[in-house]
RNA sequence: GGUCCGGUAGUUCAGUUGGUUAGAAUACAAGCCUGUCACGCUUGGGGUCGCGAGUUCGAGUCUCGUCCGGAUCGCCA
């Protein structure tokens, strides 16, 4: 061993104890006669000193490290003259009596400290030093924990882990798929999966009725701060269940994570319909951490001669606790906000429920203080607050106002990452109507159970048939998703059907499901959380990337490996593939 | 594919109305310094202003194109 003990240990109670260490070092402060060294691992940092008096040749070797070299230091445990109550090990030091330069670093190209002066660039190109950095190191910790947390509960609970297999095929549905030529089959493509979705389901025919895997899936579309091209689930199915044992089963799962890893308590997990949902909240994945939810204002506002109401589907407010006292300047600025181009806003109106009990809008002109009453009364303002009003197409103005929730809530400081806000929304409509394909989609997959009592609609009235489907939502974010299954080959075939699949088609993408359902197909249902989103938010982030060890950036690079790339021609030919792109420069 | 923001020293940034030799902090190097812990002090080196055109007597600054990065809409069953 090249130590014995690590940077983050040694203690008053090791005092004059001979010791080992290895690590880099993190920087050192020369005082003429003597060096101070900060060594780090990722335990912790320990003082080594230098001092003339004691060996002034090794005095110098000190002189001469660098930041991030790799050194083995020997010596004494001492208490220290002045200690440094802000450290750890911040009592002791190590007077220093071998020195062992292990390895010698280039300066990085940015500091390893807490806070690196690094822009996000830049770390990800030297991943492997922004890695070293003690934020990274705990963000990949606590995913460790977490990993290993969940891994207790299901194992716990009787579940199984089952690899399923990366080099499938493509579907249809869905995302887009990664595809890896095969070598052998020319002219034929394996695809990544986007999830183990039906293999799951198969282990549920095979007999296997508790199932997960912590695993990779893998979606060629654009990505965001909390979207990776490859990241990974924990992917469940259940058989023999209804959705009421999914939804106990899993909010237990995610209960008993944040009692352990966080040592937050959730009494309950509250459930509400997808319809609820997009009333109050403008949103199927609402952060209820918070109030203000929409107010629906049509019938108050509309037939008052003011154009803009009158003309609108749907007239929102959202009231604003404590903020009558806004000026027209930070109004103004909300405004410009919801009229920005992602929001599409034309405009927004507001009205103040003043400390004394009046009213001062933007539209006072066309409603009077009785008619501004009602409107506080219906969106739950009290005095001193501000409603905000939107008015417009009814999905452009639902999904403003959900986004100006947001908005004032985070400028409030109500988003508050220490506190966790789970919910479950359920019953989401099985289907919905894509235009640029002028057909249906499955709004969560084609495997999804239509609710019984909903079937009657399935020919007359599709988008009103609700799905059993579900999804765990924590802090605004959706963590989880899944659904009971359809297990009967008819009901999936008609589900084909609906989608748009002919017989021949549905035949030939997922005949092997339907087949399996004619051999004793349990029912069965599942869902899969998404790990990296579900450790970013615990770790208090919404940003994924520092959750992963080796993550892509926002075009999908890797740019340390500077990955995808080119292949050679030899390749290409080996593969029967012939590039149609143009070459790049 | 669209929109917005950004690209200047190793790094993070400033750079006025287009005008002299492009600055600061930090990092780095050298020297001084015996209790520092973001040590301190002195000195020094360090620039293809992303790239390419254009406008102009003159461009880091204005225009167009392009590349790269971030955010976001579409997309993500």
């Amino acid at each position: 061993m090249y130590r014995s003990h690590t940077c983050g240990e040694l203690r008053a109670s090791h005092i004059g104890q001979k010791v080992t260490l290895a690590g880099w070092v993190q920087r050192s402060r020369e005082l003429g006669g003597m060096t101070f060294l900060d060594l780090r691992d990722r335990y912790g940092i320990t003082q080594v000193a230098f001092n003339e008096e004691w060996d002034a040749n090794l005095l110098q070797e000190a002189r001469k490290l660098g930041r991030e070299w790799v050194v083995q230091i020997k010596g004494e445990v001492i208490e220290r003259h002045s200690k440094n109550t802000a450290m750890p090990t911040g009592v002791v030091e190590i007077k220093s009596s071998h020195l062992t330069v292990l390895n010698a670093a280039n300066t990085p190209p940015f500091t390893i400290e807490e806070e690196s002066d690094g822009g996000e660039e830049l770390r990800m190109k030297y991943r492997y030093l922004d890695l070293r950095r003690a934020p990274l190191q705990r963000n990949l910790a606590l995913r460790n924990r977490l990993n290993i947390e969940v891994r207790k509960y299901l194992d716990k609970d009787g579940f199984m882990d089952i690899e399923t297999p990366f080099l499938i095929k493509s579907t249809p549905e869905g995302a887009r798929d990664f595809i890896v030529p095969s070598r052998m089959q020319e002219g034929k493509f394996y695809a990544l999966p986007q999830s183990p979705q039906t293999f799951k389901q198969l282990l549920m025919v095979s007999g296997y009725d508790k199932y997960y895997q912590i695993t990779r899936c893998f979606r060629d579309e654009d990505l965001r701060a909390d979207r990776q091209p490859e990241f990974t689930q924990i992917d469940c199915e259940m058989a023999f269940v209804e959705q009421e044992d999914i939804l106990n089963t899993f909010e237990g799962l995610l209960v008993h994570l944040l009692k352990e890893v966080k040592g937050v308590h959730i009494d309950s997990v509250p459930r509400i319909t997808y319809s609820e949902s997009m009333e109050r909240f403008g949103n199927d994945k609402p952060d209820i951490r918070f109030g203000m939810e929409l107010a629906n204002l049509n019938s108050l506002t509309q037939n008052h001669g003011f154009n803009v109401f009158d003309q609108a589907e749907t007239v929102l407010g959202i009231a604003v606790p404590g903020a009558s006292s806004w000026s027209r300047k930070q109004i103004d600025k909300i405004t410009d906000w919801i009229k920005r181009p992602d929001i599409g806003m034309k405009g927004m109106v507001y009205c103040k429920v003043n400390e004394d009990g009046t009213y001062k809008s933007s539209v006072d002109k066309f409603f009077t203080q009785e008619q501004q009453a009602k409107w506080a009364k219906a969106s739950e303002a009290t005095q001193g607050d501000l409603i905000l009003i939107l008015a417009g197409e009814e999905r452009l103005t639902r999904k403003a106002a959900s986004e100006l929730r947001l908005y004032i809530a985070e400028k409030l400081g109500l988003r508050n990452p220490e506190t966790f806000a789970p919910l479950w929304v359920v019953d989401f409509p099985l289907l919905e109507w894509d235009h640029e394909s002028e057909r249906f989609h499955a709004m969560h997959h084609p495997f999804t159970s239509p609710k019984l009592e909903d079937i009657s609609l399935l020919e007359k009235n599709p988008v009103k048939v609700r799905a059993n489907a579900y999804d765990l939502v924590l802090n605004g974010n959706e963590i989880g998703g899944g659904s009971i299954r359809i297990h009967d080959r008819a009901l999936q075939s008609r589900m084909f059907d609906l989608l748009g699949f002919s017989k021949k088609e549905a035949e030939r993408q997922f005949g092997f499901l339907m087949n399996a359902f004619e051999y004793g197909a349990p029912p069965h249902g599942g869902l899969a959380f998404g790990f990296d989103r579900l450790v970013a938010i615990i770790g208090g982030a919404e940003v994924i990337r520092d959750f992963i060890a080796f993550p892509k950036n926002n075009s999908g690079r890797d740019v340390m490996i500077d990955a995808p790339a080119t292949i050679d021609e030899i390749q290409l030919h080996e593969l029967k593939l012939k590039s149609t792109a143009k070459p790049n420069e």
